[in-house]
DNA sequence: TGTGGCCAGGTGCATTTCACATCTATTTCA
DNA sequence: TGAAATAGATGTGAAATGCACCTGGCCACA
């Protein structure tokens, strides 16, 4: 809804695309599955996320590579190269116990914002099934 | 989370601070606000939104004056100079109908993005209780 | 033996968004 | 007179985004 008109549901359905990558909390995302799966590798995690995604939109390679990246930065998980394996070499992701309590606290900042979100919608619903406006000259 | 820590809550408080103004979801906080009280003008949103906002995070003046701009280029809401008030004039916004129904759809997303939060956090919580991640080698 | 395709992990870069600071102007009131 | 509040902006460096592109290994198969 804010950014341009979505390419891949037109403009009459209301998606969640076109909200950017921060939006897509791929941050959470990627922790919850490195604690689910015990360790994974990027290019691995990128076809799961799709499927895991809270918003419609696909989430970038880019940004996931990106994220996983300052995860590492910040502690939160840390890697190896896995060459044993065929083909290319992977970078093999575990998250970290800092990692775990990261995940956490997205946890509770997602509970807090999600109800936060389910009573607006509430809220705007009551709003919405009041009379119109009323226009008292103009429009 | 993301971004850099948050200055108002330390570091420890896992606040939704840092989370960039279209996280704030200003767009619909203005049209809800807009529909519910009929008519208002920038400075008074400025100072009600922070009440009804999703997020910790304050919502920025220049976000929203902007936000304002923009939701009138794209026919959601029109304004007019209030001159007749004392103080100086104030540009009076009002919702169109366009804007309602942008509103619903804005609901009808963040509707679902909120489910899809609260299944995820029930996700993580679980997946959180399991035993630690058993660390067959190193670490 | 070479070439096309999939896997894997990136980088480059133009465009957008963000956050904060700053600016203008009007009015009030001490 | 001049500080403070009201009101509505704009400027800008830094960061995030989205899309395209690049490298290099390996496999199939013609």
């Amino acid at each position: 809804m804010p950014r341009k008109v979505c390419a891949r549901h037109g403009k009459n359905y209301p998606c969640s695309c076109g909200m950017g990558n921060l939006y897509r909390f791929v941050e959470p995302l990627v922790l919850h599955l490195l604690k689910k799966k015990g360790h994974a590798y990027g290019y691995d995690l990128c076809a799961e996320l799709q499927e895991h995604a809270l918003t419609d939109t696909a989430i970038e390679k880019a940004a996931l590579y990106r994220t996983l990246r300052q995860l590492e930065a910040n502690g939160n998980v840390k890697s190896e190269w896995e060459t044993n394996k065929a083909g290319p070499a992977r970078r093999v992701y575990k998250i970290t116990k800092q990692g775990e309590q990261h995940l956490e606290e997205w946890a509770a900042v997602l509970e807090h914002l999600s109800q936060s979100m389910t009573h607006f919608v509430c809220e705007v619903r009551k709003t919405l099934l009041k009379p119109a406006t009323k226009r008292t000259k103009s429009s």
